[in-house]
DNA sequence: AAGATTTATTAAACTGGTTTAATAAGAAAT
DNA sequence: ATTTCTTATTAAACCAGTTTAATAAATCTT
């Protein structure tokens, strides 16, 4: 959990005896391709960290997946308002590759952040640098292309295009599968002759 | 400051004496309409809440604002990003109309937080419920039509369309005037005749 | 109240996407 | 290898918005 233990002390730091506090609680889990961690009508009760591999997270509309958010090495996640309202979840958390993740349960988080005040610290400032890419994320969509925005996430995120289907970057992108070609055909054109 | 009180108490349980400790670094402040808080290239190191009044969080791009929020009564604000990482700002901050404002200043946020696990709580929870709050928004953004988040805004904050130009709405909306008028219109026609 | 400015609507031409459907290419299963 | 299933591209018709420009309505100034 060497990489566990760096992610939080990038946030501040934590003494050997809280971070062995919060560590303890962790468990390592393996997840195959396909393997859904939530669908809607569950109740989410966890918080994971994703050690290697790649979780989807959408919500389905008219049976299409609108996908929110790709969480790959590195990335806590869970569905933030049903974890935190106790609430039926309306999404689904799709695992797109065989996935390593560290799982710990709201009851020791909230153990945790009780324990001291540092740990409680690194939960803030994980969710602030959390709502901070959120509010980057809305800025893009509001003020930026399509087509600029699928250049941006060719820049920032380059392994996801080999590691998930197009229709889904067209989804996170929202754009159909028809539009991101299209998009995709109006740049090589650009590039080449 | 009864109100500041008793939003800082809805997030979580502070004891007196710590709410005395915070409270006393916030500043009460009166600005008249049209007054920059913010512009780009200036820093920011302060913390807002609306006690009264209404102020426009934009960008400018080619020159026409584009609208991220607009904070009303009851809302904690400041440009996040610049005020944590202690950068420039690219934004403005605008008062729409007379409005007032508790200040207080980074340092004393720090301050606080500091003095009291409980203290360092409520910024954790109101950071998460700030970022539940954008994350709806890029939900909506990104899967209800333009038709439709009109309507919503709406339903949800009607003394907007009060006290704000139609056109600041629009850019909210992601719009131009001319795309909201057509949305307005087309619903007028829907629900009168 | 008149004039000046700002804001909202309308019209017309345009555009970057959508939808639907057909086809092609790639990957997985037998 | 062949079939089957999934994914990506292309084409054609369509549509909800944009841009530009003119007009109308509302608000602010003096």
């Amino acid at each position: 959990m060497k990489d566990l233990q760096h992610k939080i002390r990038s946030f501040t730091p934590v003494s050997d005896a809280d971070m062995e506090f919060t560590l303890q609680f962790y468990k390592k889990e393996s997840f195959p391709k396909g393997t859904f961690l939530l669908k809607p009508g569950q109740y989410i009760d966890k918080f994971y960290y994703v050690k290697e591999g790649c979780v989807s997270y959408f919500i389905e509309e008219d049976g299409i997946p609108q996908v929110m958010e790709f969480f790959t090495e590195g990335y806590f996640f869970t569905d933030l308002y049903a974890y935190i309202e106790e609430v039926p979840s309306l999404t689904y958390l799709e695992v797109l590759e065989d996935t390593v993740i560290y799982t710990i349960s709201k009851k020791d988080v909230e153990k945790s952040f009780n324990h001291s005040h540092q740990l409680e610290r690194f939960g803030r400032l994980s969710m602030q640098k959390a709502f901070i890419n959120n509010f980057q994320r809305i800025h893009q969509i509001k003020n930026v292309s399509n087509q600029e925005r699928y250049i941006q996430l060719l820049e920032k995120r380059p392994s996801l295009f080999q590691r998930v289907p197009q229709y889904l970057i067209a989804s996170y992108l929202g754009l159909t599968p028809v539009g991101l070609s299209k998009i995709r055909k109006r740049l090589s054109k650009k590039k080449l002759p």
